[in-house]
DNA sequence: AAAACGGGGTT
DNA sequence: AACCCAGTTTT
């Protein structure tokens, strides 16, 4: 580990180029232009580090724009309910993110005096900040020398050094220190940005473009062969899937939402009613007669290592409610046309478009075998 | 259909 | 270090 170091060292005294210089040169030719590049503030620079949080930036751009419409400053997110946070932030998922942004813009208008901190330690206090964000806004905010290690810039470094290890913490907090090291004295905001878009165009996961890319001269896993190995992973957990059941309960043109607890999976979220199990039990435990159910559809919702099976059944009201076990959940009877305004859960969002929206009638999404 | 990507928080 | 959160995109 020595290595890089050293060979920046070396590349600078033998005339060639370091590391930094290429690509530094290299972004000010391909920097992409990004809605949050351009009138880049700290607030700005806030929102979107966070919707880019395990989200992809092609995803994120129609949100960032939407967002700063809505919410141009710290002020007049920090006046908003939390409802219209959540329904803003609907289909980007994880939605703590969106909570803990809420709650950062609270602090900025309230005990922080109006701005966000500008030091790395400050910063990772903040609630949803962790090691990058908060590199990530030292940096990009505040042009402070602090490494942004992002997935990106892991896989980049772990093969410009050739590392034949599973990146841990221990692994991160070297490469974050080396990362610091190396950083041209005022140059971190765009250093940093660099490196991440060089992971994102060029040093892909599957199929780098190695021959195309400015630190070929300096990439040892380039050198050895070893590029497209890098980084080594874990193998993953098998896939565990889970069966459950939302009931489309319709009083004339309205459908019954309940709201998530507070301190619970989805908090603040709606859906339909759902419960994990198949027909049998769910209505046993409802105490309900199933006979009268009407299959509305199937979706199908996966995360990490969960694929969850959603049946949706109709039923006219005409049961006892509130249904058991959820009585002490806030629940309303929406329109159709109304469903939109109110932030769903995924699995409830793919009912909707999916289910509820187009038609009535038999279908299923993402492939659900809507079987009769 | 399967696998990849990917940060923060918790324990 | 391992697992949870409660997902989309790529292959």
């Amino acid at each position: 580990m020595e290595k890089f170091e050293i060979s920046c060292r070396e590349e600078a005294m033998n005339g060639r180029n370091t590391f930094a210089d290429d690509l530094l040169r290299w972004y000010a030719q391909e920097a992409r232009d990004l809605p949050w590049r351009r009138r880049s503030s700290p607030y700005s620079v806030l929102v979107s580090e966070f919707m880019l949080q395990q989200t992809q930036v092609a995803t994120v751009i129609p949100y960032f724009t939407r967002w700063m419409e809505r919410f141009p400053d710290f002020e007049s997110l920090a006046a908003a309910d939390e409802e219209e946070v959540l329904r803003l932030w609907e289909g980007l998922g994880y939605y703590r993110r969106a909570r803990s942004l809420h709650a950062i813009a609270l602090l900025v208008a309230g005990p922080l005096g109006g701005a966000l901190p500008d030091d790395y330690d400050s910063l990772l206090q903040l609630p949803g900040v962790g090691p990058y964000t908060a590199g990530a806004l030292a940096s990009l905010a505040f042009n402070r020398p602090e490494a942004a290690l992002d997935g990106n810039v892991e896989r980049l470094m772990t093969r410009l050094l050739d590392i034949a290890e599973i990146p841990g913490p221990a692994l991160r907090e070297d490469l974050r220190r080396r990362i610091t090291a190396a950083i041209p004295p005022g140059r971190a905001r765009d250093f940093n940005q660099a490196l991440m878009e060089l992971g994102a165009l060029v040093c892909l996961p599957r199929n780098p473009l190695c021959l195309s890319c400015p630190l070929k001269g300096h990439c040892l896993a380039l050198a050895r062969g070893t590029a497209a190995e890098r980084p080594l992973r874990r193998l993953r957990p098998p896939v565990e899937t889970v069966r459950a059941l939302a009931l489309l309960v319709t009083d004339g043109d309205r459908f019954l939402l309940l709201r998530h607890r507070d301190g619970e999976r989805w908090q603040g979220l709606w859906e339909f009613p759902t419960f994990d199990g198949d027909e049998e039990s769910v209505a046993a435990d409802l105490q309900l007669d199933r006979t009268a159910w009407k299959k509305a559809g199937s979706v199908r919702h996966s995360f990490t290592r969960y694929r969850r099976e959603i049946s949706a059944f109709s039923l006219a009201v005409g049961l006892s409610l509130p249904l058991p076990g959820t009585e002490d959940r806030e629940a309303r009877w929406v329109a159709r046309e109304e469903l939109g305004d109110y932030p769903l859960s995924a699995g409830s969002r793919k009912i909707r478009e999916g289910l509820i929206a187009p038609a009535e009638g038999e279908s299923s999404v993402d492939g659900g075998r809507g079987k009769a």
